[in-house]
DNA sequence: GGAAGATTGTTGTTGACGACAACAATTGAT
DNA sequence: ATCAATTGTTGTCGTCAACAACAATCTTCC
């Protein structure tokens, strides 16, 4: 029955091997970069999750949605808009052309580039993704509140 | 020079092979997700530039301020409270314990755990750790003003 | 027009990271 | 005393960012 535990700490209690919860972070608070990574972690796990039917993961969508939006852009543009790698972005478009939501066509004016377009079946299924993510962003919401949620989209606006 | 490119974008304009800027994101501005993403690779690549010459990553500082600011956890305690692997710890404290900054010490209460510890080295380095972590959210400040970086960390304060 | 340099898609490697499964040692519960 | 749970550890798998190299092609510059 724990005789003679540790010392003090910095911040506020500390105990062995413990439940685990109510541990200081000191000087952690503070630190957007930590909240940040909390945040991006549970944020990608609820899209995966809402997602899960259709298989998506956030970068397929993001893919998807830029060439729904920019048909005929080249991979290097897709990877430069949305800063992955552009050797990253050839296996993603190689699972997406699989499964036949995406096509590379030849460019007529580029011999080396790719003209990047939805097929037919790219864009219903988009619709639905779509539908699926606007779901997962009121989850968003729900955890840190609708306006803090736009709050935090406006502040972070620069970054997109 | 470019006869009949492509047609219609559902956002805006949309040019084959181009600068790369100056492309619609349609429905990927208005996800949270994107732009937090976005935000942690700028924000991990500036701490890490910025502490790269005590060759310290967040993971490493987060693990050592927690442990500094609670003597004598356990491992499973700290990586609870971090939200990292346990799996995963047992290499960083490998690391840090090869550099002379913690020490894993037997519990006396429960032979199978560990009671972390900061060695006297240990305590100093973070202290400069802690400086330099300072100037990295200087950084942030700047980059999204200091206002908003209060907002944000308020905001994500629940994730922590 | 042709040589030199840059760009595009591709393949491969490296290392950080989250998730998961298994295991031995040990502790807690019944 | 036995059975379940926990702790640290090892290992594997898949994702991801970052680089480097390469062939094909385009651009630039002379």
């Amino acid at each position: 029955m724990a005789i003679r535990r540790r010392a003090r700490a910095t911040n506020g209690r500390a105990s062995g091997g413990d439940t685990g919860d109510d541990v200081g972070l000191d000087a952690l608070v503070g630190h957007a970069g930590y909240a940040v990574r909390r945040f991006q972690l549970w944020i990608f796990q609820d899209f995966i999750k809402t997602l899960a039917a259709v298989d998506i993961r956030p970068t397929q969508y993001s893919v998807m949605t830029v060439i729904g939006a920019n048909p005929g852009l080249s991979q290097m543009a897709v990877a430069k808009r949305l800063g992955i790698e552009r050797a990253r972005l050839v296996h993603l478009l190689d699972s997406l052309e699989e499964r036949d939501f995406v096509s590379r066509i030849p460019s007529a004016t580029d011999r080396r580039s790719h003209a990047l377009h939805l097929t037919a079946r790219g864009r219903t299924a988009l619709a639905q993704f779509r539908r699926l993510a606007a779901e997962h962003e009121r989850h968003v919401a729900e955890k840190i509140g609708k306006e803090n949620r736009e709050q935090l989209l406006q502040i972070l606006a620069g970054f997109t």
